[in-house]
DNA sequence: ACATCAAATTAGCATATACTAATGCATTAG
DNA sequence: CTAATGCATTAGTATATGCTAATTTGATGT
């Protein structure tokens, strides 16, 4: 180990392929349960579970308990370690900026 | 395991530190050496050789053999798939784009 | 030819990780 | 109060991972 930066936390907790999916369908919904995050997911729900502690470690994403439910919500600041580190290599990846262009035009639009 | 895409190979190799200190340490300069990579770097040879390894198959890095040494360059299009999948939440982080912004204007003066 | 050097590979080991099954802990329902 | 529900946690296990030390492979130098 060289370091324990925040990056370190983030990258981490996105290398699992099955941590990565839970993250994505934390993201695609406002808030969702452990339960519906368990049904399809192929793992148990203590696995789900699991894998939600690294993620709120990682600060991607929060949690909001309701009676006995637990509703989770993505975090955006998660995310912002790995932009910056993404955006250190920005000279990279000059050419896959179509998207990010369109984007800010939106955000200059608002 | 739930994918085996190019994103996973990407963010497995940049999730443990010291592989992405190696890989930065490519990136920081035009071409670089083994050898060169091992020196300072807190592990031997033969535990850099693994790492470059893991880089090559990820499409992280490139490598030119010349006599007994073997050169090792940062390849830029490797970090694509990661680019695209922070792409897709880009919505979360529009606050953080002063960067990519200055970025962007450099490009449109090219 | 032989020794030396650079890098890759291998075997072995210790630790980390992802998972399941079982249990614990609140909370709600009857 | 008791049972059931939703989630977290634990113990245990199997596999993956990162490392070292040693060896192999290949190229250069004497």
């Amino acid at each position: 180990m060289i370091q324990a930066a925040p990056i370190d936390a983030v990258m981490r907790a996105l290398a699992d392929p099955t941590r990565r999916a839970v993250f994505q369908r934390v993201v695609s919904t406002d808030e969702i349960t452990v339960a519906d995050l368990t049904h399809g997911s192929g793992v148990t729900q203590g696995a789900i579970s699991q894998h939600l502690k690294t993620l709120k470690l990682a600060g991607l994403v929060a949690e909001r308990p309701e009676g006995r439910k637990v509703y989770y919500r993505a975090e955006p600041e998660g995310l912002a370690p790995l932009a910056d580190w993404m955006n250190h290599y920005s000279v990279f990846w000059k050419d896959r900026f179509s998207n990010l262009r369109e984007l800010l035009k939106e955000i200059d639009h608002d």
